[in-house]
DNA sequence: ATCCCTTATTAGACTTGCCTAATCTTTTTT
DNA sequence: AAAAAAGATTAGGCAAGTCTAATAAGGGAT
């Protein structure tokens, strides 16, 4: 159907537009690990075969097509890493990659049958939500815990970044989905947070971990 | 670690060295649905490597090391199979394809737990053996059922093709493995073969197929 | 308004894996 | 044994995807 590459580009692209109007060619080419150079000819490829608007030097969004795409890619890849953690065992922290590679394998056979072995789950090991067959996702209203005021009390839904050092972290911390917090008191100087759990003493997190957890209210 | 062409051209050799002395790049050509003059290439690039000893003109052979590779993607194509069939419900004729794909995913650890979450099998949906994490392989005494006699009463044990026809065609007559036959009678002319289960009606097998037939004594 | 800096794009090259056509080798047939 | 056929290799080319270096565009700051 389409190239391994191609279908990287674009879950890049869908990524970059969760939270921004376009993606730019330089952040697609960082999050691939690539060139800014080799991003331009991809994004010229997928905008012959109308996956993708590009507009040169405003960046790209995805047509209705390309997002359909996207949308599979990201269901391939969360029921892969809801496999890899509920079945076999892997930690949290450990299966971005390998459901990297899976997510690749090409059979919507395939697909439909571990959705429903794995009893059509709506929220992956890190909280993400689960598009279905049609691309559907199941809203929640999050919002991340750095906008989060003292006196707060909220519940872990999501972490957004699935690198294995902040997954490590928060395991540390003993923070997993659906732990519930409460922000004691938040430092202007440098936007860390003190927090308690519900059980257990208090401890800080600074503001790059808590820009990345989604919490809803307790 | 090797590319996907590289490994399948390791597993297309592997498996041609099942049933002669050395591979020829002609028949490497024709299972993977390549060119000649293509695996000639591949196969120089594999020598280099030290994965294979190519006499040009007298056909290839693999070192240790490249055995030792392709008994490592015998075994991943066979969990996988085993899991798509034990576990998703697949039909052991849909699974070849998919688990060709799988099987290029790289992650010692998936492969180990993988493993361990089907419990260790010694044999896949198709009764082929799946090599341990050493390569080692359940050593067996099966023939093709095409060697044998009137009167030979037999188990199947493993089929050795999985292409969807063979393994539909078994379907259609009520065979599996572990299905016992009893051999009536072998007709000179045309190698086909009259055989009876254990309940039902005789039928005819075709040399074709019992050619394909590993069997063991019942 | 111009200069600078960041970001994008183009140009040209390289690698991998594949192909066709031509040339060898080996085997089979006559 | 010579000719023919079958199979293998080499030579040269092509497409995909990547890179570096050079050029262009846009967005502040002065």
């Amino acid at each position: 159907m389409h190239t391994r590459s191609e279908e990287d580009h674009l879950k890049a692209v869908h990524a970059l537009l969760q939270d921004g109007e376009a993606a730019f060619t330089k952040d697609i080419a960082d999050r691939l690990r690539t060139k800014a150079s080799s991003v331009t000819d991809m994004l010229k490829k997928l905008a012959e075969k109308k996956l993708v608007r590009h507009e040169p030097y405003h960046g790209v969004k995805l047509t209705a097509k390309g997002e359909a795409i996207a949308l599979q890619l990201v269901r391939r890849h969360r029921l892969w890493e809801t496999f890899l953690v509920d079945r076999l065992g892997f930690g949290w922290d450990e299966v971005h990659e390998v459901a990297e590679q899976l997510e690749h394998v090409a059979s919507e056979k395939l697909i439909d049958k571990l959705d429903a072995y794995l009893g059509h789950p709506s929220f992956d090991p890190h909280g993400d939500p689960i598009p279905d067959k049609h691309g559907k996702i199941r809203a929640r209203k999050t919002k991340r815990l750095s906008t989060c005021m003292q006196g707060d009390s909220v519940r872990i839904a999501a972490v957004s970044e699935t690198t294995d050092g902040l997954l490590r972290l928060l395991d540390s911390k003993g923070l997993r989905i659906g732990s519930v917090l409460t922000v004691q008191e938040v430092h202007a100087f440098d936007g860390s947070m003190d927090v308690k759990p519900k059980s257990g003493a208090a401890f800080s997190l600074s503001k790059d971990v808590s820009h990345h957890l989604q919490v809803e209210p307790a």
